[in-house]
DNA sequence: GCAAACAGGCTGTCAGGCCAATTTAATTTT
DNA sequence: AAAATTAAATTGGCCTGACAGCCTGTTTGC
């Protein structure tokens, strides 16, 4: 009935706005904040609650703070920015154990993405798959294109999970799939991908799950998605159970 | 090779500090902090550098600060401290889709629970389930033996979680499982627990599940759990899907 | 007895200042 | 002219001191 009073500390209220303003996509990964003199001025309060408000962002993997340089936001919010703060916890677990809840998760993703994706969704999807299935072509010729191509299949892998429709699934996932960007993942990575024959194997194994989202063969979804992943973290590594 | 240095900032090693006597049970919810006038002196810090690092604990959702009484601890944290803190990020998700990600989630840690769970965490697992038993059959004659039935249930669960040895879906499942503590689930779950029958099936369904984990049976531990979710899913949502 | 006023402790916020780190520009050296 | 050095400006990191407002318990006044 009642609606929340708005959050009084005026630390609190910087961080939302901020945090909006990088969901919204006015603040993105690089951009610099204005000098925290400046902040105070702006949003007319202190430099001290501007700095709680800012200590509080960096904690939260919002954003760093650099001594005699400035504030700068680190993530990209557009996509999903309570995976990124997830991802913030995910730092210091194992990549094996990162890698395994992908094998939880993504095949449930899957499923409850052919029951619930809409057909623009399901179009969007066929969109990046194209595009993911182009670059991968192309890398035989030109081996550049590598970093793109982890890049699309990062995005067709976050597009199945958006269409699963379950946020707390979806804000895990980003946060597991945004930990993918990382530079000791990229390299895990990129080993693997470039032995003979697998980018073919991965073609068909993306092609197969789409197909059965668009379908909305639940149990195959699952089950493709089950087997490609276990096929990424055979390649990754290098395990055969 | 090396180590990370030593966390530069002030405020970060007072927020490390602080969650580490957090989770190491020196605190615990409901405890008070010294004023921030103390911890400054404490620490060896200004109020200012008190103050960014208590903010961050706020909003990582550890503590509490409550103007004119003092910051108080939130938080049990020797579970999981970083469930705590992605419960955190759960707070504003739709109670459906976060019951759903249950669904998802514990088949699997059960899954796995039955395949890495030691002997000694076995037998814990099942005193916990005797404990969670026998207050099951006390509620018939003593209706408050209802809240200590729920928190038996969520350590039964939760021991399953930590059975599966992987760190992330713990986290997860720990936050989730630390959200059933908030009271409109407590009010939630009562209404469904208490139906004629339920407490029955429950005790059926739950050693059930512990027999499987027991004796190495993943894929029936896996099954089992998904049907008591489904279960527990349709008494409080009142859905048959 | 009971309500109202008071007092002490604590957080919330501000103002202003100094130091250290880092970038940028200026200056010197090669 | 290019490279290395130095100087200046910018910016975050941290500190001190102060005051208003909130909370709790106690005292005062009826």
């Amino acid at each position: 009935m009642f609606e929340q009073v708005q959050s009084r500390k005026y630390y609190m209220q910087i961080v939302n706005q901020i945090r909006n303003l990088i969901s919204e996509g006015k603040l993105n990964a690089g951009d610099k904040l204005p000098p925290e003199r400046v902040l105070a001025q702006e949003f007319g309060t202190s430099r001290a609650s501007i700095r709680e408000a800012l200590s509080a962002l960096e904690m939260l993997g919002l954003i760093e703070s650099r001594s005699g340089y400035g504030n700068v936001i680190k993530v990209d919010g557009t996509e999903s920015l309570d995976g990124e703060m997830f991802k913030t916890l995910l730092k210091d677990h194992s990549p094996y154990e990162i890698f395994e809840s992908r094998l939880v998760i993504e095949p449930n993703l899957a499923f409850l993405a052919a029951e619930r994706a809409t057909p623009e969704e399901i179009q969007e999807m066929g969109e990046i798959l194209e595009r993911l299935n182009k670059t991968g072509r192309e890398i035989k010729n030109d081996p550049l294109k590598v970093e793109p191509y982890m890049e699309e299949d990062r995005k067709f892998h976050l597009q199945i999970g958006k269409c699963a429709h379950n946020s707390v699934l979806y804000t895990v996932f980003s946060g597991v799939n945004s930990m993918m960007k990382e530079a000791h993942w990229r390299t895990l990575k990129t080993k693997g991908l470039l032995q003979e024959g697998n980018l073919e194997k991965y073609e068909d194994e993306h092609t197969g799950i789409f197909n059965a989202i668009r379908s909305g063969k639940k149990e195959v979804a699952k089950v493709q998605m089950h087997d490609h992943i276990k096929e990424l973290k055979k390649d990754i590594f290098d395990m055969h159970d």
